[in-house]
DNA sequence: ATGGCGTCCGAGGGACGA
């Protein structure tokens, strides 16, 4: 089973480059993150003549989250670790006895803003939401919108301190993976500095500066069938892209 | 210190992303 978890940045405005990326790699399972539009905007029809089930939790303008699947999908239900949140960053659905949550999480603006509150609430709500489902097999994919290590980005000094690798922020996502969930690149690729985000401003994609943000968070059982995990760097050339890369896990049958 | 670039909304430029 593969399952590719993609920051798309608008699935309208990347409407034939997924369509494109569905059709040559063919993933399992996709997790798709800011959609930016509402579910009726999704365009439903065209992935499902790809062979893929779609449940989305679309939000009008901003975030907005889709799981794709070849095979059924069952107990499909938004992750919300807020009471009252109007954003839609989460959702999960179990496919062949794997629990797939696919997470759009806060970006977190300014370290001195509402946001930066809200993206630390935000995790410290969704460790206690996840915290039941770790005794079954469970993979916990999207774009985090933090690098766990100053090895996941391009420049840890000039960005010490600063959102998305703030200390705060690691310490949410070590609070997270303390409920037994590890990270599957770094399971394969202990010491590859590799990104998958870069940004669109100042030709980072072309310079490699960027920041390994988007992540498959596993626990045992779905470790004990861990292959790989491959980076799509070339989904993220061009000028149509996204300003992440698609991250694929790769897993043996169960 | 600020903007770089891309997308959205909606008809201007501002909000937002990371």
């Amino acid at each position: 089973m593969t399952v590719t978890t993609w920051n798309v940045n608008s699935i309208r405005a990347r409407r034939e480059r997924v369509l494109t990326f569905l059709e040559r790699r063919a993933p399992d399972v996709v997790c798709f993150q800011e959609l930016k539009c509402v579910d009726s905007e999704v365009p439903r029809e065209a992935i499902e003549a790809l062979g893929y089930q779609v449940a989305t939790f679309g939000q009008k303008t901003y975030n907005g989250v889709a799981i794709l699947s070849r095979l059924p999908m069952e107990d499909v239900v938004r992750i919300q670790p807020l009471v009252d949140d109007p954003q839609a960053r989460g959702l999960a659905a179990t496919i062949d006895g794997l629990r797939v949550v696919c997470l759009y999480c806060p970006n977190g603006g300014e370290l001195n803003s509402d946001k930066y509150q809200y993206k630390l609430a935000w995790y410290d709500g969704l460790v206690e939401l996840l915290r039941p489902a770790v005794g079954a097999p469970l993979a916990v994919c999207g774009d985090f919108n933090i690098a766990p290590a100053d090895l996941d980005c391009y420049d840890p000094v000039g960005w010490a301190g600063q959102t998305l690798v703030s200390v705060p922020e690691r310490e949410r996502l070590a609070r997270l993976m303390s409920l037994g969930l590890h990270d599957a690149f770094r399971l394969v690729a202990p010491t590859t500095r590799q990104f998958t985000w870069w940004d669109y401003r100042g030709a980072g994609f072309d310079r490699d500066e960027g920041l390994r943000i988007d992540h498959h968070l596993i626990n045992d059982p779905v470790v004990r069938r861990l292959n790989d995990v491959t980076v799509e760097v070339d989904t993220r050339e061009g000028k149509e892209a996204s300003d992440h890369a698609p991250v694929t896990l790769h897993l043996r049958d169960a």
